[in-house]
DNA sequence: ATTTAATGTCTTATATAGTAAGCAAATAAG
DNA sequence: CTTATTTGCTTACTATATAAGACATTAAAT
């Protein structure tokens, strides 16, 4: 992530991250699984798996799915984005929607 | 996301984040938002946006979070891996945990 | 109470993520 | 059907994430 503007990251997907980050130790911890093994697992360092159970938003998504795979909850994150979990769709079908977004006003000339 | 191991990612991340990447694009276009815009708004480049959308592991968490944040869906993040969502925990209070893992075995030496 | 292993937390080097810029293909509007 | 724009998809820089290693602290076992 680069961290450009200063403080790009909105208040609400640091609040999920950081929740996210304390979920996964606690469902490390029930399983029994120490951080070396749990970084063993997921071919990841120690230092950067202590920055996901932080919730670190500069850490790969493909690191977080990882962990996640090894605790078995990898399903999880098909489903945020899940037709079921937006009702915010505006036009209704899928099969429906443009390919692309055009911006309303349009040049007029010919 | 370091590459070292030959498809160090589980398949199980990987259709999830490509479900994922796709979804976003859906509910992106529900909202008539043009990759332009989305990009803007995330801070981010057209580019990065495209492999968002593509479900591609190596882009930051934190790009993944902003972007769920803007179509409202940041918070489906933080539900990941909560306790609802885990069934597999083999203690069952949290506060009943221990803090620290310790592998069985141990030198019996005093 | 001691001891031993696990975890919190730095630092520094290097592999790589993210950007910029561009072109071709494709869609939508006139 | 023509034209303006959006999107798909590269490639080549440069900013930064990740690993490695270390040290202090703390939990748990004896």
């Amino acid at each position: 992530m680069k961290s450009q503007a200063p403080e790009t990251l909105p208040r609400v997907a640091r609040k999920a991250l950081v929740k996210l980050g304390a979920d996964i130790a606690v469902a490390r911890k029930k399983r029994r699984i120490s951080t070396v093994s749990m970084a063993e697992r997921a071919f990841i360092s120690r230092a950067t798996l202590y920055k996901v159970e932080k919730g670190d938003p500069t850490v790969s998504m493909g690191i977080y799915a990882t962990v996640l795979a090894i605790l078995g909850l990898a399903k999880g994150l098909g489903e945020i984005a899940d037709r079921i979990n937006d009702p915010l769709g505006l036009d209704l079908d899928e099969e429906h929607l443009p390919k692309r977004i055009m911006s309303r006003r349009r040049r007029r000339k010919l």
